[in-house]
DNA sequence: ATAATTGTTGACCTTTTTAGTCAACAAAAA
DNA sequence: TTTTTGTTGACTAAAAAGGTCAACAATTAT
């Protein structure tokens, strides 16, 4: 049940960029470097996410990548599901129609019910939440030394 | 974030003997055909069952495998941990003293509240719930007709 | 203009994981 | 003592994940 790498350094890309926001664009080999994401790798993943227009970019001299959203508009689920795809645990539960037994089939229930659980988190938490989670915890750590 | 084949398997051989309960083993051979598992695969998965206690075998003629503990103290949780680990989304949710930043990392926190959602699922739900629901269906399968 | 700076794309490769197979063996019952 | 079952560990094939690369396209700075 592991979360691909590519939705895990998408989720910190979008972190930076919202943590950035309304200051222009952030270079990708900053990013890549601040998060410790091979460059040619982050290059690939920015693609869907401009594609789904959660982000623009902007070439050239000076360019670099900008949230397109507000960062309270932007869903932690939409981020993994552009990332990764559906995070249902079995197929059949995206599909239920391809497997005509679910009428009776129980562990097909309950599967649903462990992907509700983590859509929950997931569409309940934005950018914004986590950009306030973040200052929160920086000034906790101030505050002990 | 799919689920092996191990524990989807795994649930439903144990779902198999739950509702077979206090009826004697089932025969592997059995359980590989009704469930469209190669034997040969299933034998593999059986082995780490029995080791953790939750169900015990019988060989010879008539034999079989059947569950050690009654349906209700088994729960869901277990058995996936058995045959597929930790269901974390990510490493370090379960080993926060590898990763130092976790402290200031929020993107930890989120992945953390992810798994104890799913957790809450898996945990609260035993193979007696998973039978109950299964006789339930059956019976408002039947009224339909 | 044109050189320097950035992002874009698709093809490719390597490693790891998953799913599955097989053969030789061990125990119990008929 | 033969037949019926389960047990184990080594092996393999296929798929997915993770990552690299080279050639290209668009901007900006000079």
């Amino acid at each position: 049940m592991k979360l691909s790498t590519r939705a895990r350094y998408g989720t910190r890309v979008l972190l930076e960029l919202a943590l950035h926001w309304g200051k222009g664009p952030v270079l990708l080999k900053d990013i890549a470097q601040r998060q410790q994401i091979p460059l040619p790798y982050l290059q690939q993943l920015i693609g869907p996410l401009v594609k789904e227009g959660i982000i623009k970019t902007t070439r050239g001299a000076r360019g670099g990548i900008s949230l397109l959203k507000l960062p309270k508009e932007v869903r932690l689920s939409e981020v993994i599901q552009i990332l990764e795809g559906s995070i249902t645990p079995v197929a059949c539960v995206d599909n239920p129609e391809l497997y005509p037994l679910s009428d009776t089939c129980v562990t097909h229930d309950i599967w649903a019910e462990v992907k509700k659980a983590m859509d929950r988190v997931l569409e309940s938490t934005t950018f914004e939440d986590l950009v306030e989670h973040k200052r929160e915890k920086i000034r906790q750590k101030q505050f002990r030394k």
